[in-house]
DNA sequence: CTGATCTACAACCATTTGGTTGTAGATTAT
DNA sequence: ATAATCTACAACCAAATGGTTGTAGATCAG
C-alpha cells in the first residue's frame, strides 16, 4: 500500500461525488480554468441551488475548493485528490498482478522438484 | 479521448458501485481468487442478502461477473472494468497537462513578438 | 441609496439506497 | 427421501440523495 492517505470514508465520498455526471462536468470545467459558482450554474438545466450542493458535494470530498472573490466563489478543482483515486485503482490493478506473480511463482516451485 | 467506451449513465453506475467500503472490499477479494457469494457473505457483519445486493450492484457495474458452479455462484472480478475506471481518471490529469501546455503557449506566443 | 447579482441555507418532496426478514427454488450431502 | 446449503427475490423500512422554492445577507453598479 502506498495511496492510503485516505481514510475508508473519504474514499466514499470521493468516488460518490464522481458518480454523478454533473459533478464530473463540473470538475473539467473546474479543471480547464476559473469559474464562478452562479458562472457554473448557467450551464445546467437545474437551479443555482441544485448546481450549489453538488459543488458542496465536490468540496466535501476534495475534489474541488472554493475561494471567495468579492461576491463571487470562484472553483478550483484539486489535482491532488484525482492522482489519489486514480493510485487507488493503480492498487487494485497491482493486486492482479502480485496474484499472477503468487501463481507463477507456485508453478515454478512445482517445476524446481 | 480515449476511454470512452462507456457511457455516462455507465460511469455514474461505476463510480457509485466504487463509493462503497464493502463493495470495494468485495471487489479486492474477488481480485484475489475465487469465492462465492456466501462464503464472500461470511465476512462482512450484515445479511447474506446484504450481501448478495451489493455484488449486484458491483455486477451492473461490470466490475463483477457471476459464473454459476453447481449450487454456487463464483464472483469474479472485472480487470478491464477497473482499467477504464483508472483511465478515466487519467483523462481528467491530462487536461491539467493540456491545460499547462495552453498557456506555456501563450506565454511563448507573448514573447515571439 | 437603490437595485441587481451572487451566495448561503432552510424547508420540503420524490426517489434511491442500504439494510432487514421471510419465502421459495436448486443443488448437495446423509 | 430428507435435511442442509446456496441462491433469488419480494416486501418492508429508515436514511440519504437530488431536486425544488423561498428567504436573507453581502457585494457591486448606477
Amino acid at each position: 500500500m502506498v495511496v492510503d492517505q485516505l481514510s475508508e470514508s473519504e474514499v466514499d465520498r470521493l468516488f460518490h461525488a464522481l458518480a454523478d455526471s454533473t459533478r464530473r462536468s463540473i470538475v473539467v470545467r473546474a479543471i480547464s480554468g476559473e469559474h464562478s459558482v452562479s458562472s457554473l450554474a448557467a450551464s445546467y438545466a437545474m437551479s443555482f441551488a441544485a448546481v450549489q450542493k453538488h459543488v458542496a458535494v465536490l468540496e466535501q470530498a476534495s475534489l474541488v475548493t472554493k475561494e471567495k472573490r468579492g461576491r463571487e466563489q470562484i472553483v478550483r478543482a484539486n489535482r491532488e485528490t484525482v492522482r489519489k483515486a486514480r493510485q487507488l485503482l493503480d492498487e487494485y490493478e497491482k493486486i492482479w498482478r502480485q496474484r499472477a506473480d503468487r501463481i507463477a511463482d507456485i508453478l515454478a516451485e512445482d517445476s524446481e522438484d
